[in-house]
DNA sequence: ACGATAGGCAAGTATCGACTTGCCTATCAA
DNA sequence: TTGATAGGCAAGTCGATACTTGCCTATCGT
């Protein structure tokens, strides 16, 4: 389950992915794939982007919805409020011990 | 950089050896290796954990100092800290913007 | 000095993951 | 209905990466 976050944020063009739909939520593959395109010049064809949306959506961090021959993306940010405080737990008292 | 940390967490077996460093700080190569052996089940060779260990400190998640023939293994969680807040930025107002 | 312990280096394997190519389906507009 | 638009499926390529094996160096105890 956090295995599937964590490797679906190793990859950087799903990083930005996630930056788009953070920016403007709601989008279409050939919207996300425009954007990549003209904003970050990253030349990659719509099948890689497709597949990158299903990563995301796999790891609870894309949902979808479908209004006629229009699939939609949104956001789902909740995974990621929890995977890093594993780590985090101790709140600000890093203990060091020098 | 923040690429380098993402894929350092990429991995069960690093997310594992974190686990043991924050349970208890500055543990040593064999020491990690016999933790995860022993508390996991996981059986790797010693420079598994070794790579998986360079790996870590490249991200930067840890820090190692040498003592004699002892090399100790400190978690560093900075880099942890603001990695996902990119994403979280919205605080709790979820803005869709019509 | 010697053996044991702690760790490092380097090459090889083998699986996984990102991406492409080619073709197919579904919805809408004219 | 036809053509254009939005998306899906399936195999195949290729580089990255997790892991192993074998050998080498350094420090400590006796």
């Amino acid at each position: 389950m956090t295995d599937d976050v964590f490797k679906a944020l190793a990859d950087p063009t799903r990083r930005l992915i996630l930056d788009e739909l953070t920016d403007r939520n709601g989008q279409t593959l050939f919207e996300i794939c425009g954007r990549l395109v003209t904003k970050h010049g990253l030349g990659l064809s719509r099948q890689a982007v497709s597949q990158h949306l299903a990563v995301l959506e796999a790891a609870g961090l894309v949902s979808t919805r479908r209004e006629g021959r229009y699939k939609f993306h949104d956001l789902h940010t909740e995974p990621l409020e929890h995977i890093v405080t594993r780590w985090l737990a101790q709140p600000d008292q890093e203990g060091r011990t020098p």
